[in-house]
DNA sequence: CCATATACCTGGCAGC
DNA sequence: TGCTGCCAGGTATATG
């Protein structure tokens, strides 16, 4: 579910609310993708500064490290007043003096791992690769094009590894093509630095879209605040198969790229 | 180094 | 109704 807009859109829903709070009590339910790496008591007694977002990582800043967060493919938040009975898929509470932050991921991709720095394991480890942030100054185009210049996998897969820009997940991976009328399986290296800017731009506008739209909320997605996101009534190609292209009326097609699914308008994105 | 396949886990849905 | 198979927003790790 979470892309980039899903977690900033999470992010933004309990940000300030939580910024100052003292962590009274932290509990774990079913293991996640990984374990916490300290006991959750460890927690207790330090306050939280602040939440940032680095790709798909929530990272709380506390006193003595980090908390990161990463809601996988099924997980979202809550921030609530008060801690209610915990349900089959809710596998972290954070209980503080502003409001408890639960954590609920059916399928269990999430996690939730201490780490005493940025710069050590094991944030170091998760976050060391992570590609360029669309939505700041730092995603240069000129950075972009170079960093497709070295690959030669197909666009829509070097998109999702991350490691070139980060954040653009199945959804947005298949929009921002479509926009920028690339053809999903043109290998990254043989795009011309013109439609490599296309690209760049499109990046920025539709997850700076999605994210004022709350995000896509496909199935379950909800931010801190129990709210559904709108973008996916306005996707023009994720999940539309066999639709008419909203531009040029074209059956929209379904691929399969390193075992996700694509989608893309054969006439509007013809190479 | 690079590209691709695999694994993790649960629930919903189509088809029989 | 119940079963089976397939599909789903991610990504570290293994394998070629």
């Amino acid at each position: 579910m979470p892309e980039l807009p899903e977690v900033e859109v999470t992010r933004l829903s309990f940000a300030s609310r939580i910024a100052g709070a003292r962590v009274l009590a932290m509990r774990m339910g079913k293991p996640l993708r990984w374990p916490l790496g300290v006991a959750p008591s460890l927690l207790v007694g330090q306050s939280v500064m602040g939440v940032r977002r680095r790709g798909k990582y929530l990272l709380l800043d506390m006193d003595r490290g980090i908390l990161m967060l990463h809601l996988g493919m099924s997980g979202s938040l809550n921030f609530a007043p008060s801690q209610a009975e915990a349900g089959k898929h809710d596998h972290m509470d954070l209980v503080t003096s502003q409001g408890v932050l639960r954590l609920h991921d059916p399928r269990r991709f999430g996690a939730a791992v201490w780490s005493d720095s940025e710069q050590h394991a094991p944030a170091s480890k998760l976050l060391g690769k992570l590609g360029m942030e669309p939505l700041t100054d730092g995603f240069e185009l000129k950075l972009f094009q170079q960093g497709l210049k070295k690959r030669a996998a197909p666009i829509k897969q070097v998109l999702l590894a991350g490691e070139v820009v980060v954040g653009v997940g199945n959804i947005y991976a298949s929009e921002a093509l479509f926009m920028s009328g690339i053809r999903p399986t043109v290998k990254a290296h043989k795009l011309s630095a013109p439609r490599m800017a296309k690209l760049h731009a499109a990046i920025k506008q539709v997850l700076a879209r999605a994210v004022a739209q709350g995000g896509s909320s496909l199935k379950d997605f909800v931010n801190a605040q129990g709210n559904t996101g709108y973008f996916q009534l306005e996707a023009s190609v994720y999940g539309r198969t066999g639709l008419p292209c909203r531009v040029c009326s074209t059956p929209i097609k379904q691929i399969v790229q390193g075992q996700r699914s694509t989608f893309f308008c054969p006439a509007c994105q013809k190479h």
